[in-house]
DNA sequence: CAGGATCCCTACGGATACTG
DNA sequence: CAGTATCCGTAGGGATCCTG
């Protein structure tokens, strides 16, 4: 009847900033937090907030390497890669509309 | 490699107040203002601008009928109902995850 | 009935500066 | 490097009042 809570916190977060973009980019392989900033032209402060949001929503897992200088790994989980897959099949609907017109 | 426009827009208005439940409901069938007004709590600033964007989208279609009082009904594009159905799928994925834990 | 216009408050996100 | 803290502008949405 209604959209489940999960997937209505899922479908706001992907709807932010960049969101998409850090998804897709993270699709293509582990990644760490400057060279997801220098690809995605986001800020810090927005780029730290999806991939917190990402983690809570279990979509990203966060490694942290305790060295000098420090180094952070992002890497899509199995729901993250699902989640992914579903943004592919929103276009492939989309674009099989567009052509019937 | 990204996201489309298409999928952006999309994306972004499902995200808004409300959207996800305007949707359930018109894939109940067509509804007029008021019946969406009253079930969904929504205020008529709200759901006007929902009923907007969709429109817009190619989600919905809008339907007035000169009659006094005013009568107007929306309903669901084929379209429309593919993003439903899509709705749909992005929950199965997140509690076929949820079951796995 | 089906909204548009207005006022107002809140959350998102950019820019910049600063730490562990 | 990988963030957090702060300041601040902009957009979303509630409440209320008004109209075709």
């Amino acid at each position: 009847m209604a959209l489940s809570k999960n997937a209505r916190k899922v479908l706001k977060v992907l709807a932010r900033r960049g969101a998409p973009e850090v998804l897709f980019a993270l699709g293509r392989g582990p990644a760490r937090f400057s060279d997801l900033q220098a690809h995605l032209h986001l800020s810090p402060r927005t780029l730290a907030e999806r991939l917190r949001e990402y983690h809570v929503l279990g979509l990203v897992v966060r490694r942290a390497f305790s060295e000098v200088p420090p180094r952070v790994e992002y890497t899509l989980t199995a729901r993250g890669k699902r989640v992914l897959d579903f943004l592919q099949v929103l276009e492939e609907i989309l674009d099989s509309e567009e052509v019937k017109r």
